[in-house]
DNA sequence: TATTGTTATACTCTATAACTATA
DNA sequence: TATAGTTATAGAGTATAACAATA
């Protein structure tokens, strides 16, 4: 395939669904025995970045139903790496908080899993990584925030 | 954060890997009721790239036991998608092939998920479509093969 | 005896439907 | 009456252990 080729919209796209897929399932390949699942550990992120947020907004994000989110926010509260908070003004809902146990799990977790692909992004040149890094933004901009 | 700090490969390594979360995500809401579950997809695409292959050797490749894939491929040998040969010189294996049908639903299945990508990518300048194609062929280099 | 694949069984994560409490 | 969350129950997908057939 033609240099000129791969930079056309749609040939590309199945250039970087391909590219994404794999170094996801060699990071996924990486992830130690004692990490979290991912769903759960996505939850953490969430609320590391948005903070306290209920159930429904949550299982909204993640995009699973209101069911699966509970069972998952209480897999997290009885690991200790998030608490529910009653909402002040609204009784019916819950907010779900981060721990500090919690934030500490975040950091060790994102550590452990991006030692490969640490290693692997210094065996490139400067300039690669900064194709990477471009990339890494544009990327992010395509897909928007969540 | 500094650009020359995203450039060292520790950082690197959280933007690449929130990136190609983000987009993978992204892919997977735009995916189709019609589409096949991933995990037989996925089998469907190692059969088309590697030809024939063992229910164990498909085990080993996807990462899941043998009990799980021996599912997989039944699953997609009742949807027509693939057969099972008997191995010509040891009986005790069996091979999986793609049937035609199969080979049809990989073409149909990623037009259809690469539909919302391409779109996106459209809206970028050449020059940024050039540095996501350096940079996906620098992710399939890392990644390595599978 | 070792290997390949399957069957039996259980666990996890998800969903739909029904229920409780509050607005 | 509507909404937020939970509980009850069922359907996928995966795993371990035990089994059958073949080497």
């Amino acid at each position: 395939m033609s240099q000129s080729t791969k930079h056309r919209p749609g040939p590309l796209a199945g250039e970087v669904r391909i590219a994404a897929s794999r170094v996801l399932r060699r990071l996924r390949t990486e992830r130690g025995e004692a990490d979290l699942p991912e769903h759960q550990f996505v939850v953490l992120t969430a609320l590391h970045k948005f903070g306290p947020m209920t159930p429904g907004a949550l299982a909204d994000l993640e995009g699973v139903k209101p069911p699966s989110m509970t069972r998952t926010v209480n897999a997290l509260c009885e690991l200790g790496f998030a608490e529910k908070v009653g909402h002040e003004q609204d009784r019916r809902q819950v907010l779900v908080a981060l721990t500090e146990r919690g934030n500490e799990e975040i950091k060790v977790t994102r550590r452990r899993r991006d030692a490969w692909l640490t290693k692997q992004l210094g065996t490139l040149t400067p300039e690669e990584r900064q194709t990477l890094a471009q990339a890494s933004e544009l990327l992010k901009r395509i897909a928007g925030q969540p």
